[in-house]
RNA sequence: GGGGAGAUACUCAAGCGGUCAACGAGGACGGACUGUAACUCCGUUGGGCAACCUUCGCAGGUUCGAAUCCUGCUCUCCCCA
């Protein structure tokens, strides 16, 4: 094996429960271990990043990682973690999901080359649960499994017992399904791990059963902590919606702001976790950044490493750039000037922005409805106000206060002009002839 | 099938005929502080410059005047069978 795969994610932080002897026989042989991929989306946000980083680890320290993709099981919906009956996905959603889902996950992980013995397969369970009958699958599956254990599962007793509508009868049968991709993939490749988050640990044992008592096997499984935020929200999630893998979704300077801007205590786990950084170089930025916490190395080592993975160095380097010239007080807008114009568009590609008219401005044109009727860029008369009153408005980097009129004095660079609310919240207007 | 309770802004949650665009808390946003952090403190949080307009499940009604009262509807919850 190339690396003790288990020990690499246990210092990484990333075990949550592991079925005991996993680690051993993942020491003695090459094992085939599978996640699930659920179609929900047509695209992956980040929090489905930390699975696709599992299986590269998985590639890596020498074992098959198989990615599945949940065409069959996105038909019925998993309720782990679901306090309500989840609506059904149609037909036409679920097939462009399944293919932006898989896209995706080939951007990652090589399903073409590799060393034979842990190339990388993807499958989609709808291969294998198309044509299993109703009758078939009560007889084979069904008898192995008991209602009292399905009942069992934290996911089921909660919505049987406790308050809400109940679940239907399809959610229920929901870990059957799972359970048998177990199976099936334990019978057709081998495959004797299951990964997952920590909401799967049932679905999993679920199959993990199945395989015990139907082809009498032993199969593993593990899962992983949910990826968490220090003051308890969310993960992946801002204001503005989920941070995607899909540059079209999530511009590179967004991606790229999210990891900069995440906190020292985020910080530090997630080196570990989102990056593939050894023990010694993720524990040196932790100290380095400590003795000098205001230049930021964890974070600005993090996002880099991130980005780079997901988008590559090229659009890293530029969403660097739009940050620089944003952020650094040492980039005036006036030195915007100076640079190459179509380089300039280029780095603020990723920055939200707008192009209007440009005889709209030649009379100039009062703060308010800029930033509200022309640009859009707040949503009301009032907000602007507000954002006037609160002092927060600003045109190229310097503050303005009510009564401003815009005007072709505050274009910079032929065309731009650069509104910004408070600090961080950047709107680019571009003008057109 | 019978009986009861309730639906208020992003969320929780007051209000029960005028002083309510609606207490309070959370969240969000902004300002000071800083490191594009955290913490703390402060402010803002329907629209309109304003008169004023739209908002308290939906539709009507009573009243000078309703989120508050009446009628119907829809939905939710609880208890008994």
């Amino acid at each position: 094996m190339a690396y003790n795969f288990v020990e690499e994610l246990r210092w990484r932080g990333m075990v949550h429960d592991i079925m005991p002897e996993t680690e051993e026989m993942m020491q003695k042989e090459t094992v085939t271990g599978y996640i699930g991929f659920d179609p929900t989306a047509d695209s992956l946000h980040i929090g489905s990043l930390v699975q696709i980083i599992l299986l590269m680890h998985l590639q890596r320290a020498g074992h098959r990682p198989v990615a599945l993709v949940g065409g069959a099981t996105g038909m019925i919906g998993d309720p782990s973690g679901k306090s309500a009956e989840r609506n059904l996905l149609t037909q036409d959603i679920l097939e462009k999901n399944i293919a932006g889902v898989k896209s995706v996950i080939s951007r990652f992980i090589d399903f073409e080359g590799g060393k034979k013995k842990s190339r990388a397969l993807m499958v989609n369970n709808y291969d294998w649960m198309k044509d299993f009958g109703l009758i078939d699958f009560a007889r084979d599956i069904g008898k192995h499994i008991t209602v009292n254990y399905m009942m069992a599962k934290e996911s089921v007793k909660k919505r049987v017992s406790g308050e809400g509508d109940g679940m239907s009868f399809t959610e229920f049968t929901y870990q059957l399904f799972q359970g048998y991709d177990y199976l099936h993939l334990y019978e057709t490749l081998g495959c004797k791990l299951q990964i997952g988050g920590s909401d799967q640990w049932g679905n999993i044992t679920t199959g993990t059963e199945l395989i015990r008592r139907k082809a009498r096997g032993k199969a593993y499984a593990l899962t992983t902590p949910l990826v968490t935020k220090a003051d308890g929200t969310k993960f992946g999630k801002t204001e503005s919606g989920n941070i995607w893998l899909d540059a079209h979704k999530t511009s590179v300077y967004q991606f790229y702001q999210f990891w900069v801007t995440s906190t020292d205590e985020d910080a530090a786990n997630w080196i570990k976790i989102f990056t593939f950084l050894d023990q010694e170089t993720c524990q040196s930025l932790i100290d380095e950044h400590q003795k000098d916490p205001g230049y930021r190395v964890l974070q600005k080592r993090l996002a880099e490493e991130v980005t780079v993975m997901v988008h590559g160095r090229e659009a890293y380097d530029t969403a660097v750039e739009a940050s620089k010239i944003l952020f650094s007080k040492k980039v005036t807008p006036e030195q915007w000037g100076k640079m190459d114009h179509a380089t300039l568009l280029e780095i603020f590609e990723g920055v939200p922005q707008v192009t209007i008219d440009r005889s709209l401005i030649k009379d100039g044109v009062d703060i308010v409805e800029f930033c509200n009727e022309i640009t859009g860029f707040l949503n009301s008369n009032a907000e602007v106000r507000r954002a006037l009153k609160e002092n927060s408005l600003s045109i190229n980097k310097n503050k303005v206060s009510a009564g401003k009129m815009v005007s072709e004095d505050d274009v910079i660079a032929d065309n731009m002009i650069l509104l910004q609310r408070g600090k961080t919240t950047y709107f680019l207007v571009l003008l057109d002839e």
